[in-house]
DNA sequence: GCATATCCTACCATTTTGGTAGTATAATGT
DNA sequence: ACATTATACTACCAAAATGGTAGGATATGC
């Protein structure tokens, strides 16, 4: 019941960028990278997720870089977890692609989506600017 | 962000033994895998760890099988889930064994407190008793 | 003493995780 | 113009975790 680095890395790239978004400057993925002591190849690849979802501003060429769309406050930790991790359910048997077909008669099944909605709450509560 | 299967397996075991509670007699591993239509090899490497845990009693031979030591409302649903998968926390920085060394200056780090901490407070409301 | 349980250890295929490598493309400063 | 420094994209890959199997040893009841 791990999130992956993905999803982890994900959410670190974001702040870093919700630090520079009063600047209005684009922030470089090496300059992240740098910070962070994580692999630049890696986190190129989970920008791209991030970037397919409409959350960044990108400029390429020298003295390009990142930032943000809108203010920090307009982004839930829990979207950005989910697009990073594809989704948070704790189960497999709940979330809309395989919903699980003995759920009426299985006995747990409440607890699952009791646990879900635990999780789902407190990740949409917050927002990267409360972590800035 | 998943249970395991040997999470998600013990503790439908633990269900079914609750059920059985009341009976006071003995319920072979076979009886479970039969009614879950799991396999048997595999539950019975997931019994192993609950049964290391002091969570059964226990009776070898014809007639034999598991039975709960205490009441099912005894048995906290958090516990058995860290007893099969090792532990609940969201990210490896959280826990006992291999705590943060950086997570004074992590920004992130008081996010996946909360989040563990929702966790936790879910999983250890709930008992056995709950799910009968 | 046989049938039916648990106990225990070793093995293993598949999938996921956490990356790396390399190339193409775009913008900028000089 | 062109070197430099960014992002964009695709393919590959080693190691670990997951989800099991297989088989034998041991205990108990009839």
């Amino acid at each position: 019941m791990k999130v992956s680095t993905k999803g982890r890395y994900a959410l670190i790239i974001m702040i870093n960028l919700a630090k520079n978004y009063d600047s209005g400057s684009y922030m470089s993925l090496k300059e992240i990278s740098d910070k962070e002591n994580i692999s630049f190849k890696y986190l190129e690849k989970i920008i791209g997720i991030l970037n397919k979802n409409n959350y960044l501003d990108v400029q390429r060429g020298n003295t390009g870089g990142y930032r943000l769309k809108e203010d920090p406050s307009k982004y839930k930790i829990g979207d950005i977890l989910k697009v990073a991790e594809g989704d948070l359910t704790p189960v497999s048997c709940l979330g809309n692609h395989e919903e699980c077909k003995i759920k009426d008669k299985c006995t747990v099944y409440p607890f699952w989506e009791g646990l879900y909605s635990e999780i789902n709450e407190y990740v949409n509560s917050k927002t990267l600017k409360d972590y800035i």
